[in-house]
DNA sequence: CGTGATTACTCATAATGTTGAGTATGCTCA
DNA sequence: TGAGCATACTCAACATTATGAGTAATCACG
């Protein structure tokens, strides 16, 4: 049941169609939770079944069709149910920290690789997260902005997000460059 | 196929029991990946049958009995096929973001208890991942272990464990204290 | 002497997440 | 003019993870 809430707190940004969260979903933009368009398709006709959204359908002239959703006093009713009760702990899961686990017993190059991927990737992530925070706060600055401005759950989960990647982007970075060291491959991997 | 990997990766670091796999694989320990005790048993048992890790029987006058497993040269061909193959990207999944999103429309309060409560539990992990990377790392200092230790796959793994939890503890702390003072909630939440 | 924790493991089922294959229309760019 | 991309969604099958309920012995605590 935690997929249920990732989605109504999405829509809180507003009414929304199936295909624009899964983009918001989507490995790109994704800084507090990830699903696949087929998840959310049936995600939304659950919820809307359950009553916790609401749809309007949109006829479109020269796009298909499309149904937009909006939470409803129910759905915000769950939402804070599920707020108060307790969050389980998240853990890192992820295929790269295992190969790095196993890199004594392994032909060091690929992960040396893969590391490199990584930042790069984290890097571009970084990126839309800043371009992202920036253009919520504004003007203002962050201080100002996170005790006056009047939505800041998306701007805080995008400031964990922002970090996240840092993080990631400086342990590939520092990793690769030990690993090259010890294991003789040439940074231009 | 990735749990079957992370179980090849924790036999690197010698023989071991489901039991004691089953801890290392639980929260507390688990600073690259989780997993609940049937499913270590469960693929334990698939990996045996596949010729991956071999199992020894060990009788206990005590203690019920129980088999070790570790690592056969085809696991270890696994592995490196594993490793060769392009990781997937990892994504942070936490009920807790979920619910920092949709706090806006939320009573805070009970968001901002479970954001301390897991900054605690954040500071819990890195007083272990701390202790533990000293104890590996022994008396020579972290440059001079990473360049020349003999086994540094489960110490990369745990610095970046040991960052993350930094970040969470970080995290949480500075939004719970933002929330509190938008929101008028006492520090003795 | 019995309550609860630790060691050591098993089986079944439910919930979630991933993969693959479709359907349909229209827009843009070469 | 046709290849590829964006919009917009659906269905089915499969893989992976999580949950709940047991079994059974020993040990430490009061």
């Amino acid at each position: 049941m935690a997929l249920r809430h990732a989605v109504l707190a999405a829509l809180l940004d507003g009414e929304s169609s199936g295909y624009e969260l899964a983009k918001a979903f989507d490995a790109g933009m994704a800084n507090f939770w990830h699903a696949l368009p087929q998840q959310l398709y049936l995600e939304l006709t659950k919820l809307e079944k359950d009553g916790l959204i609401q749809g309007r359908a949109v006829i479109q002239e020269t796009r298909p069709n499309k149904r937009l959703f909006s939470v409803t006093d129910a759905g915000l009713a769950e939402l804070e149910r599920f707020a108060e009760s307790s969050a389980k702990p998240a853990f890192i899961r992820d295929d790269l920290l295992v190969k790095v686990r196993a890199v004594d017993s392994l032909s060091a190059k690929a992960v040396i690789e893969q590391l490199e991927e990584r930042a790069l990737i984290a890097a571009a992530k970084i990126d839309i997260f800043e371009r992202y925070l920036h253009r919520q706060r504004g003007d203002v600055d962050e201080q100002a902005f996170l005790s006056s401005g009047d939505r800041i759950g998306p701007y805080l989960t995008c400031m964990r997000g922002l970090r996240f990647e840092q993080e990631t982007a400086d342990w590939c970075g520092q990793t690769a460059q030990i690993l090259r060291v010890r294991y003789g491959v040439g940074a231009d991997a």
